[in-house]
DNA sequence: CCGATCTGTTTGTCCTGGACAAATAAGCCT
DNA sequence: AGGCTTATTTGTCCAGGACAAACAGATCGG
């Protein structure tokens, strides 16, 4: 049953407004209002911009269209049915490929139901141990439910829903794997992601399959400065320094980034860059690991080369 | 030892990169440099701003001091010398009224024990239990962070460490918490935020003690469109909608917030309000828990009440 | 002497319309 | 087809003006 708004009731927006619900700049409406002539908000008294509530569910439309490769000049003042029709054409991940792990999790949030959500992801985590889920069938689910919202087949609640799920699993899951003598544990690990990279899912992963590989990690979350990334890890002593790159960091953005920190952390700290970003390079004195299932083989290579260094 | 940067590096930022290393917003920047010739970028080929390092270092310190209440025009134009001197003269929130266990979090911070630091969080809710924690010392926690932070003696890398390591702590005393049977438990409360709120440790406090209690929470983290609220609500059949709102929102904005949503879900659904938000008032049908503390008798009360309204 | 109402100032955000560089697509030549 | 150059698209920046909301200070009644 859904509770149907009252048809007279109009909802405006303001232009801050819709920046922060779209994630579009306030630039970007204004210029597409000017350059499309869509959206077109009311004016109030005072000239400023009042967005309808339905050209802003437009917007969203335009904005997941965008987000899967569309290009805006194509999208921005197509009708509802057509920018509809497009969603339904667009990148329907193979079912088959997906999985039945991805396909068992879409259904469930289909259902509303947080409590089967969680009790199937640890499920998934007893099964397979944690290094293989975050490996490997985590990333598989997260690109699922992006995908299912980008075609409009989640709504953003049930997004939501997965994300703090799927983060209370894991993180007690890395809290359980770390044992007594945490001091001991090498590598020292300090995790982070520069100030444009606020997805903090890659980095949780990657904290699960460093636990598991024994190294001792210590996290700053998302969006820590480049300059504090740089202090901390001189403040914990660390022997790696790992980032998260997702796919919204340009590619010249991520490497400005790295260079800018290899220059201001100690030689002996390594730093392993890794993520989805297209384009991520490993530079000088930066590797760049493919993948999640990198990780590991990276601590061990680690190990044997600490150990060399102490015996010579 | 500080590894100290070549003194002739010269590090450029752009409008967009200060806006979001400061915080402050680019209309901000621009109208501050017309009216208060601070700060005073250099241009690049194009015209562009190009903020040095030395006056975004300035900028933190005029942040600092605003969000403890100087005005803008009183401090934006000052020397460094002057700015430092006001920040030392500043809100040191008494420290006998700051605690022993606040001061030993500052102490452990200080010194970026983060095994230490995780210890001492879980031995706190050891001692005290997770409701008196959540509720009584958590708040004073992060409060004594906070004012370290505006005034100096902590960086923004020991608070991004702080608050990864509570919630963490936090996270798993939750797990803990909630045994078997959870689909019996009452009331079901649903936790988020409205999108200009990203402040996620009142939420995850209030989920402690809700879940102490022995409600059953459903959190969609922080900053959920209003409508996706309202969807979320009537998707999982949620006898209660808790949103936090810390002092970062104008209570206008709550007020709206919370108006909207009380439109939007069945009548059968209670609204609690709660968290620092300065002006949070109780609207029909829409209460106001003032302090943590207050929720658990709210749970209560809403159980006798439901227990009455089945008899009759 | 305290607290409320009124008035003047401060301050953040919004506006227009122009400009340009980076990203992307299209054309072209091996 | 694959690499190169040229054209188009697109997001972000700029200046300088305007105004409402937030705030401080003054005035007045209890």
């Amino acid at each position: 049953m859904t509770v149907s708004a009252s048809p007279e009731k109009i909802r405006l927006m303001s232009i801050a407004a819709v920046e922060r619900d779209c994630g579009l700049a306030k630039d970007t409406l204004r210029v597409w209002e000017r350059r499309y002539g869509f959206p077109m908000p009311l004016r109030d008294r005072n000239d400023e911009r009042l967005y309808p509530a339905d050209q802003v569910a437009t917007l969203r439309l335009i904005r997941r269209l965008i987000a899967a490769g569309h290009r805006p000049g194509k999208v921005v003042g197509r009708s509802d049915e057509d920018l509809a029709e497009l969603l339904r054409h667009l990148g329907v991940p193979d079912p088959q490929l997906v999985g039945s792990d991805a396909q068992q999790i879409l259904e469930i949030l289909r259902n509303h139901d947080a409590i089967g959500l969680r009790e199937t992801l640890i499920a998934m985590v007893l099964r397979v141990g944690l290094d293989t889920f975050a490996a490997e069938i985590a990333p598989v689910l997260i690109a699922a439910v992006g995908a299912a919202w980008s075609r409009g087949d989640l709504q953003i609640h049930q997004e939501h829903l997965f994300t703090e799920q799927f983060t209370t699993v894991l993180r007690s899951a890395i809290n359980a794997a770390q044992g007594a003598g945490l001091a001991r544990r090498r590598p020292r690990v300090l995790l982070s992601t520069i100030p444009q990279e606020p997805h903090a899912l890659g980095l949780l992963m990657a904290e699960a399959i460093f636990t598991i590989s024994g190294s001792l990690c210590v996290s700053l979350g998302v969006q820590t400065p480049i300059a504090e990334i740089a202090a901390a890890t001189r403040a914990h002593n660390a022997d790696v320094l790992a980032l998260s790159f997702s796919s919204i960091i340009p590619a010249a953005q991520a490497t400005t980034a790295l260079i800018e920190l290899r220059a201001n952390v100690a030689e002996t700290v390594e730093i392993w860059a890794g993520g989805a970003c297209a384009g991520l390079r490993a530079g000088p004195r930066v590797s760049v690991l493919s993948g999640l299932s990198a990780i590991s083989p990276a601590v061990i290579a680690w190990r044997e080369k600490a150990a060399l260094a102490v015996s010579t």
